[in-house]
RNA sequence: GGGCUCGUAGAUCAGGGGUAGAUCGCUACCUUCGCAAGGUAGAGGCCGCGGGUUCGAAUCCCGCCGAGUCCA
């Protein structure tokens, strides 16, 4: 129960003292006592707005709170409220909420709130939970109520919880104990009788659960709720109990509707589970890291974990505990992990007023017109205004037409068209724009051109949006939401709300779907009516690309799809042409775009595809029908290859080691083998190398393979001596004008001079003698 | 809309410029009347995709795709 007054600078209906004693008169209509009402009044901020608000108190109980807007979020504010600045508004506002259940709750007398509003739901909790209803029990009832009208006096902002409960114990007369170990399993009743409530509700609007705005809201009361069932050892899925508060909502939901958000619930907490599970496993491993090093948990870490893995704080200092390590885990938690997120600055819009007549438009009376004479209002900025036009400027995820405008003899190109309040905009091109300027003065008669060619395929790809749209609810069901669209000439997307991703087949559906309303060449109906009569026709779901101002809106109707848009149009479905989808997106969690193309670019994409087919089929030398399976084979032919070439260079490398090794030289002691293996690459000298190694020699190989390769590799002795494979490599890579580098026993390089090779080779090995002391 | 994290064997994950690893699972053999357990051997990797830097990239940089998560 809500309502709301809006006072402007001229003409104020009622400000704060009249609304107090409106509420007081209703209050005093509803109770006897005026002794038991309190007002208590304190800044209030949100939404970018700010005021005083004043919340109404029966008895201890909050009924109801009256928010007085008349600042808004400014970064040179005069007020601070909240950490953020705020100025004056001239239009002030009364926004008051009246808690109509918490009104049948003080009239009823229940203990609490959720047993005067559903009480069969909390019994059914209390059930699952294995706790006996709490209304029927006196003195639980009793210290609920107690409890309630405490706790409504007490803001909590000032003071903690734990300080509250032990002042509501000692005034009841029980231990803080006592009264803790009966309110906790209650408050999480109520909390889940709540929850569930909610959700059914968010679902029943078809709000999806998301990582993004009001989806991620959804998703958090589901988590939440999830883990209060745990705490409750509540053991059955949370779809039912959803489901249980849907079918006592005051509006009926349909099956298929049902079916959906039993679907998505259980979808959530099995992710929700998923999610757990993988994050105690992090925990785990995370712990025994810092188990080793004999050291607490950092917040740090517990911050990360829960910031970027989502894992509780809770779960992980369980998980962490069962590893055997302390965590560091201050009361303050979520605010630490609040204030590490910077606050976004907000960008206060200027609001451009350009103080001229309306433009008239005239592309929806005559959407098919390309020429049209007009009087120039104004020039700025290298945009013209007319007094009327059918240039459609950029709106609904349409963009602006292009087109000329002519004035005698002169043509200006039109780039772009904007709508600024009720004016169009024409912005000439940059490199026009100076001699327009000189040219075209107010006062004058031009006539404007549209390009049609790009006016069409933009309005075949909107009316093949609004297709789609419908199709993809046929196939996927009625939870489909538009979630934001664009089209251009040569494609489009569609933005919708679903909570999985759509399959191949799904997407191949939707676009067969598509086709046939387009083949059924049904007239698209166009026109302006009544708000109030277009909404009570069509219902809310005319709003798919968000509510359009003013008074009456423009409803499109293309078959069994109504909307209001404000786009341009076919006139039939058939004159939209083929439409192709291209592919989809998960663009968030719970939406996904669908691109596609409609008419003559839905051709254009067709042959691109085609095109990619004979080039793919041309190089393999097999007809496209086949190319899944030769492509297939070949690149299973590939792995075996690839893994037989291993066999091999490690054979070879077996093989010439006995050539290598007698042709072995003695440096300082060492048994050093210098050699250049033909025709080797990078990994047959190490394998060949590692192998003579192995027997206590001291290897320097070297290739031409794409420059100059050079492997070095040092056994026992050769370590003993304090040998690195790494020196030698660098020094003989010098020689070739490249580097290399690696471990002690083992190292590799190269460099572009492969005919140096030889000398660098020496250079090697002028290593070992130098460093092995001969 | 913004931030953070992750894509490596069938699964879970190490490695973070220098010959791709562990555990579980899988296959075969040993042991057994048979099974489980144990032992031995083996198969299994475009290190998500595409660029760049480098003598050399799973590793560093950029872009893309996919997944997760937090905030407004």
């Amino acid at each position: 129960m809500a309502h709301h007054v809006f006072n402007t600078p001229d003409k104020e209906i009622y400000w704060k003292d009249e609304t107090v004693a409106l509420c007081d008169e209703l209050l005093l209509g509803l109770f006897a006592d005026p002794l038991a009402v309190t007002y208590k009044e304190s800044p209030w901020a949100g939404g970018g707005n700010a005021g005083p608000s004043v919340e109404v108190m029966v008895g201890g109980l909050e009924l109801a709170t009256l928010v007085f807007m008349d600042m808004k979020v400014s970064a040179k504010g005069e007020y601070e409220i909240k950490g953020e600045r705020y100025s004056k508004m001239p239009n002030y506002i009364v926004d008051t909420g009246y808690g109509l259940e918490r009104f049948v709750w003080a009239s009823k007398g229940s203990p609490t709130i959720y047993d005067a509003i559903f009480p069969d739901v909390v019994d059914h909790i209390s059930e699952l939970a294995g706790l006996e209803s709490s209304v029927s029990d006196e003195e639980r009832a009793r210290i609920l109520a107690h409890n309630a009208r405490l706790a409504g006096m007490v803001d909590l902002e000032d003071a903690s919880l734990r300080d509250l409960r032990s002042k509501i114990a000692s005034d009841i007369g029980i231990s803080a104990e006592k009264l803790d170990e009966i309110i906790t399993p209650l408050e999480r009743i109520y909390a889940v009788a709540d929850h569930t409530r909610c959700l059914a509700y968010m679902l029943g609007d078809g709000i999806i659960p998301s990582n993004v705005k009001a989806g991620y809201l959804a998703r958090l009361v589901i988590r939440r709720t999830l883990r209060l069932m745990k705490d409750l050892g509540i053991d059955v899925p949370l779809s039912e109990l959803v489901s249980m508060q849907l079918s006592r909502l005051d509006y009926a939901v349909l099956d298929e509707r049902l079916e959906t958000i039993v679907e998505i619930l259980d979808q959530e907490e099995e992710k929700y589970a998923e999610t757990l599970e993988k994050g105690r496993r992090l925990v785990k491993r995370i712990s025994e890291g810092y188990k080793k090093k004999g050291e607490t948990i950092p917040l740090s870490e517990m911050i990360s974990l829960y910031d970027s893995h989502g894992i509780p704080p809770e779960i992980a200092q369980e998980a962490a505990f069962e590893a055997g390590v302390e965590v560091d885990l201050p009361d303050n938690f979520y605010s630490r992990v609040a204030s590490t997120h910077i606050k976004s600055e907000k960008v206060e819009k200027e609001e451009v007023t350009i103080d001229l007549p309306e433009t008239r438009r005239m592309f929806y009376e005559r959407p098919f017109e390309r020429k049209f004479q007009a009087k120039v209002l104004d020039v700025a900025d290298g945009n013209v205004i007319l007094d009327q036009t059918l240039f459609y400027p950029e709106g609904g995820g349409q963009p602006a037409d292009h087109g000329l405008i002519r004035k005698g003899l002169k043509t200006f190109r039109v780039t772009d068209v904007q709508s600024v309040g009720k004016v169009v905009l024409h912005k000439i091109a940059e490199e026009e724009s100076a001699a327009a300027a000189a040219e075209i003065k107010p006062g004058d008669s031009v006539e404007g051109e549209i390009d049609m060619t790009r006016r069409l395929a933009h309005a075949r790809h909107h009316t093949a949006a609004h297709i789609i749209h419908d199709s993809a609810k046929k196939v996927l069901g009625s939870h489909i939401w538009q979630a934001g669209a664009q089209k251009s000439v040569d494609r489009a997307r569609l933005d919708i709300s679903h909570y999985k991703r759509i399959s191949r087949d799904e997407l191949k559906e939707i676009e067969l779907f598509a086709n046939r309303t387009v083949m059924e060449n049904v007239p698209i109906s166009t026109g302006w009516l009544e708000r109030s009569e277009a909404e009570k026709k069509f219902g809310f779901e005319l709003y798919q690309g968000g509510v359009p101002p003013g008074k009456s809106i423009r409803v499109v109707q293309v078959g069994s799809d109504v909307e209001a848009c404000a786009g341009t149009h076919c006139t039939n479905t058939g004159m939209v042409g083929p439409i192709k989808v291209l592919r989809t997106e998960r663009v968030q969690d719970g939406v996904e775009r669908i691109e596609f193309a409609a008419g003559e670019a839905a051709v254009l994409r067709g042959q691109e595809r085609d095109d990619l087919l004979f080039q793919a089929s041309d190089t393999l030398s097999v007809p496209s029908e086949q190319l899944p399976k030769t492509a297939s084979r070949f690149f299973e032919e590939w792995k075996d290859l690839r893994k037989e070439a291993a066999r091999l260079k490690e054979d070879l490398a077996r093989a010439q080691m006995e050539g290598l090794t007698s042709k072995a030289v003695e440096v300082g002691g060492l048994k050093v083998v210098v050699q250049i293996v033909e025709n080797a690459d990078v990994e047959e000298l190490i394998k060949a190398a590692s192998m003579i190694s192995a027997k206590d020699y001291v290897a320097i190989l070297g290739s031409e393979s794409n420059g100059a390769k050079i492997v070095a590799s040092v056994g026992k002795s050769g370590l003993e001596k304090g040998l690195k494979a790494g020196d030698i490599v660098k020094a003989a890579t010098k020689v070739v004008g490249g580097g290399g580098g690696g471990k002690p026993e083992i190292a590799q390089g190269g460099g572009p001079q492969a005919e140096k090779l030889e000398e660098a080779l020496e250079a090697g090995l002028a290593k070992v003698r130098s460093a092995s002391g001969a």
